[in-house]
DNA sequence: AGATTAATAT
DNA sequence: GATATTAATC
């Protein structure tokens, strides 16, 4: 067996080791008790390992706010330091930070700020969330957090590159609003982001194109093409999807 | 605002 | 099978 080595993963671990970016990142990634709780692999900790944890920098508390009926009881919820290091728990989980729902992450504008130099380092070819996420190093940050966060930032480029970003046009800028333009505008944009084959998905490769569907209902569609939405001027023209119904 | 899921691709 | 991407939904 062999490891590959990640050259480009190390090179860029070198390349970027700015310690005022990478130290003061506070922010409450998992929940203060929940790090505590699980006190993964006890409280032994591991200098060794390079990583920062979020847990570390717990410093604002977030009131959890989550009212959702499923409630996160958490048996541990009542007291600290209930280390699930003991091996008494009976039925415990050994490592719930892995089984165990984490609460949902708030990208903090330092938190983006570590996603975006993490991409900016990372090649067109290389930022993908796996090794954003790598590169990150912030523990407690899963796959599919960034994932989640790539796919709307790169919504958000498109927004920007597609449509004039500061559109000039006519007499007013059109400034970004909602919280969320304003959180992917507080990090500057990595200049290989804008790359246009990278924003703009190939419409030509689109696998339902000249070819024929079974939908649901099953009836059987085909010739789908693009078409333009002309909503007047609110989607700012946006593509979609149209399926023609073949007759039955 | 994020998470999750489904479909698809590599 | 694992991961990426997109769209839709929760």
């Amino acid at each position: 067996m062999r490891e590959e080595t990640p050259n480009w993963l190390i090179r860029c671990e070198e390349e970027l080791p700015s310690p005022e970016e990478l130290i003061p990142i506070s922010q409450t990634l998992i929940t203060p008790h929940l790090a505590l709780a699980f006190q993964i692999g006890s409280h032994n900790n591991i200098h060794s390992s390079p990583k920062r944890t979020a847990a570390m920098y717990h410093q604002k508390l977030q009131p959890a706010a989550t009212p959702s009926p499923t409630m996160m009881n958490t048996d541990f919820g009542g007291d600290s330091s209930t280390d699930l290091g003991s091996g008494g728990g009976g039925g415990g989980g050994d490592e719930p930070a892995r089984t165990l729902k984490r609460p949902r992450l708030v990208w903090t504008p330092q938190l983006h700020k570590r996603f975006v130099d993490a991409v900016g380092h990372l090649g067109i070819k290389n930022a993908v969330p796996k090794t954003i996420m790598q590169l990150m190093s912030v523990e407690g940050l899963t796959r599919e957090n960034v994932a989640s966060h790539l796919q709307k930032y790169r919504l958000y480029l498109r927004r920007m590159q597609g449509g004039n970003g500061n559109g000039v046009s006519g007499g007013h800028v059109i400034v970004s609003d909602s919280a969320t333009d304003r959180l992917f505008a507080s990090s500057p944009v990595p200049a290989h982001l804008l790359s246009h084959e990278y924003l703009m998905p190939s419409p030509l490769m689109n696998p339902y194109l000249g070819k024929h569907v079974v939908t649901q209902q099953n009836h059987v569609v085909r010739n789908l093409r693009y078409e333009d939405s002309e909503y007047g001027n609110g989607a700012g023209g946006r593509k979609v999807l149209k399926l023609f119904p073949a007759g039955n």
